[in-house]
DNA sequence: TAATAGAGAATTTTT
DNA sequence: TTCTCTATTA
């Protein structure tokens, strides 16, 4: 094993004096919670800190760090700190620096468990392989573009239809394995018939193929690394001594393979301190597992359990209503937030006619509180205000609405900077100028611009490689030398050869400026002159994109550098100095906090999601309530819940139900607002209505708020846990008001659905083989077969 | 080989 | 509705 080469500069750096303060109480302890404090001073054995929303977490998380540093228990690089995101890495850094006054240098094992996977791989990566065949310690590492052009090969090459089964599935069921940390030969028997039953067989071609590209993909970086964990003790043994202390951020969030990980490092001293909230567990749909922290306690016996309960963040009022909501869920850790804030504005409730009615009124108001036209609240930044949708196809309407009305917004989580088309073409230049052997990227760029090397041609240079065991480019030299491939083609072909060549010897040059040699690179090739000529109107911006990745060059000493980062370190900051409100979903929310939140479309179907009740049933249904705490519980001053009557979803106007969630809310810190109406009076019954025909009925959709209806609602709460299915009231006798979303139907060609939606007399269905609008007449009511409706 | 018309699908997302 | 992917046509 390669010698460890961490700087402990930090040790150095902390001055003896400061490090014989210790002994007395650290000013880094002050104003610390009893709780928190605790928290930073239990070092010995295993500790689970139970964090709600707004209670200090990372600060008791760096603190602690900070503390066994100022003890001098451990030096930094013997600290293991791992998170999810390599934002919330920085941000540890950075406070830990904050609390030791200076920076933070020699903290080399913290970052994600990503990141941190590299490294120890990296040191490894000779114990993967299978006979002759092992990994090399230079390996690349796959993003998901990559990783899903690699699977379409494979399926082609098995002659399957891929409409019928789509690569995306079977990326999903090789990912799913993968958080398990299943290796082909350990996938179950129950799962054999995934994928028509070749998902195992194309897994184990898939990890083959990766192995001779000596290439991982995201999943395998914890994969391999619990692998060789277990089959080689000697190895687990010297990062066991190494990591003296583990500290896991979002424990919630762990998926299999990530607690496997953990626990076989933790397993010598059990100092572990896992920090979590399962209220806030959001992300099971892509592995995590809630039971990692609910059964943390018995993974650990002698664990100790320490709570995090006074919240900073929020008015009593929006904590109550997210606790209500949240004591619906069942087998939860159990926590009380209470915070010392008194006074507050209730959590405010709203109905509207439709979505783009919805976007209107929460334009206005974010310019009411922008100008200070709301004197409980008072003139606010829009940098404060921020809107939490369910999907992101629900930023439409505000992006719109905004638009118009010259709203300034930035939607936060959109598609990343190093996602982009024309950053990935780029950077796939960059990839094979550096390794030739690179045919991916070879693949992605042959062709880009268009160079006349269509498939056909693509096709001759794969049969060469494959022929003579060339990578790709070499098959392409190949070709070139013999004249295998006439024309136009075959000019084109020879100068794309040869420039790569050229740009390769560069790389390699020392004499060469990397950051010139990419933005020649990208002229020669013709790349940059192909955004030039198009006409779209988004061309102008990618070509910004591209100059600003060339920028980003010159933080690097080279582009192999540059490229090793890119691939674990997806996220750019985007500058917050200009007024924007934020627009992003309720997932990229969390971990963030804003005085003013609004929170629109809490309608069934849409939130809580249908899919995922359908899908995962009552797990399903939980997850989308914690969705909505971790909503609610980002408000410091003010949030507002709403929901719309209609929607258009698909292009498609669908009329829907208020949430389900919005019955669970305490009804004594809702405010209910009665909008201003189209017609000057209160309006929003519509809500109440399937069928768009009734709507027209003015005497139904008033004072819904008051009705006898709302107030059952209201009543019912209590015992919403076990969540009947409810019935629209049905005004009006519309054919298409005999359904209403979530039935079940059955139609004679695609068998039985769900109903998503209702728009006159059409249904959107969502049948087992996917999404169908149907006539309302062509379907019958029922199937439901009682009680597999699991909601 | 490249442009184009038509079909089909359509949460949530970090690394 | 709107995007992506495929099959067709020039």
């Amino acid at each position: 094993m390669t010698e460890f080469d961490d700087s402990d500069a930090f040790e150095a750096a902390i001055p003896l004096s400061q490090r014989a303060m210790a002994a007395r109480p650290a000013p880094y302890l002050d104003g610390l919670n009893p709780a928190q404090r605790a928290a930073v001073e239990s070092l010995d054995g295993p500790v689970l800190l139970l964090a709600g929303a707004g209670t200090g977490k990372t600060r008791a998380l760096t603190t602690r760090i900070a503390h066994i540093l100022m003890q001098g228990l451990a030096r930094p690089g013997q600290i293991l700190a791992v998170t999810f995101t390599n934002k919330a890495a920085h941000e540890m850094k950075e406070r830990i620096g904050r609390l030791l006054g200076q920076t933070v240098e020699g903290m080399p094992w913290l970052g994600t468990f990503h990141s941190v996977s590299v490294k120890i791989l990296r040191r490894h990566a000779e114990l993967v392989g299978n006979g002759d065949l092992h990994l090399k310690p230079s390996f690349t590492i796959l993003d998901t573009d990559d990783q899903l052009r690699l699977l379409k090969q494979l399926i082609a090459a098995e002659g399957i239809d891929e409409k019928r089964w789509p690569a995306r599935q079977l990326a999903g069921l090789i990912d799913g394995w993968k958080n398990r940390a299943l290796t082909p030969a350990r996938v179950p028997k129950s799962d054999a018939r995934a994928y028509d039953g070749r998902g195992v067989a194309l897994y184990r071609a898939y990890q083959d193929r990766l192995l001779a590209l000596n290439a991982v993909d995201f999943g395998d970086l914890l994969l391999h690394c619990v692998s060789i964990f277990q089959a080689h003790p000697d190895v687990l043994d010297q990062w066991r001594e190494r990591f003296r202390y583990i500290l896991v951020d979002e424990y919630q969030d762990t998926n299999t393979a990530q607690y496997l990980w953990l626990r076989l490092l933790a397993q010598g001293h059990r100092n572990i301190c896992v920090v979590g909230d399962d209220d806030q567990s959001i992300y099971g749909w892509r592995g995590a597992e809630v039971d990692n922290i609910l059964r943390f306690e018995s993974d650990f016996p002698g664990a100790q359990v320490i709570r995090l309960e006074q919240n900073y963040r929020s008015t009593a009022h929006i904590l109550a209503a997210a606790s209500g909501l949240i004591a619906a869920n069942q087998g939860r850790l159990g926590k009380t937030l209470w915070t010392e804030a008194e006074g507050g504005e209730k959590v405010r409730l709203i109905g509207h006619w439709d979505s783009e009615a919805e976007a209107r009124w929460i334009g206005e108001e974010i310019e009411a509180f922008h100008g200070g036209h709301r004197h409980s609240i008072g003139q606010r930044s829009l940098n404060q205000i921020a809107i939490l949708v369910r999907a992101s196809h629900q930023m439409r309407a505000f992006e719109d609405r905004f638009m118009t009305i010259g709203l300034p917004y930035r939607v936060i989580g959109g598609p990343r900077f190093y996602e982009r088309q024309e950053i990935r073409d780029a950077m796939a230049y960059f990839r094979l100028a550096v390794s030739p052997a690179d045919d991916l990227a070879f693949e992605r760029i042959v062709n880009l611009p268009r160079r006349g090397l269509g498939d056909k041609a693509v096709q001759v240079i794969q049969r060469e490689a494959r022929d003579r065991g060339l990578s790709l480019l070499e098959g392409a030299a190949a070709v070139v030398a013999s004249g295998a491939l006439g024309g136009k083609g075959a000019a084109a072909l020879r100068a794309f050869t040869q420039n790569m060549g050229r740009w390769h010897a560069d790389t390699l040059d020392a004499g060469v400026n990397h950051v010139e040699l990419a933005e020649r690179i990208l002229d020669e090739s013709g790349y940059t002159a192909m955004w030039q000529n198009d006409k779209s109107p988004d061309a102008p911006g990618r070509l910004d994109n591209l100059k600003e990745l060339v920028k980003a060059l010159e933080d690097f000493d080279n582009l192999q550098g540059f490229l090793e980062h890119v691939a674990l370190v997806m996220d750019r900051e985007s500058g917050d100095a200009v007024e924007q409100v934020s627009i992003m979903t309720l997932h990229a929310a969390k971990g963030l906090e804003y005085p003013i939140v609004f929170l629109p479309g809490w309608e069934d179907g849409l939130f809580p999601s249908q899919r995922s009740m359908d899908e995962t049933g009552n797990r399903g249904l939980e997850e989308e309530r914690r969705l909505a705490y971790v909503g609610l519980t980002r408000a410091e001053d003010l949030a507002t819940i709403s929901f719309a009557g209609n929607r258009r979803l698909y292009g498609q106007w669908q009329s829907s139900l208020p949430s389900r969630f919005i019955d669970e809310l305490p009804q004594d810190h809702i405010e209910v607002l009665t909008p201003p109406g189209l017609y000057g009076g209160g309006y929003g019954a519509a809500a109440q209505v399937a069928g768009s025909t009734a709507m027209h009925d003015r005497a139904a959709r008033a004072d819904v708020y008051n009705s006898p209806g709302w107030r059952r609602m209201q009543e019912r709460a209590g015992q919403r846990a076990q969540a009947v299915h409810r019935k629209p009231v049905v005004i009006d006798a519309e054919p298409a008001a005999e359904f209403s979303v979530g039935d079940r139907v059955f139609h004679q060609k695609f068998g039985k659905g769900t109903i998503m939606g209702i728009a006159e007399d059409t249904l959107t269905v969502q049948f087992q083989t996917g999404f169908k609008t149907v006539k309302a007449s062509y379907v019958q009511p029922g199937d439901s077969a009682g009680g597999d409706v699991p909601f």
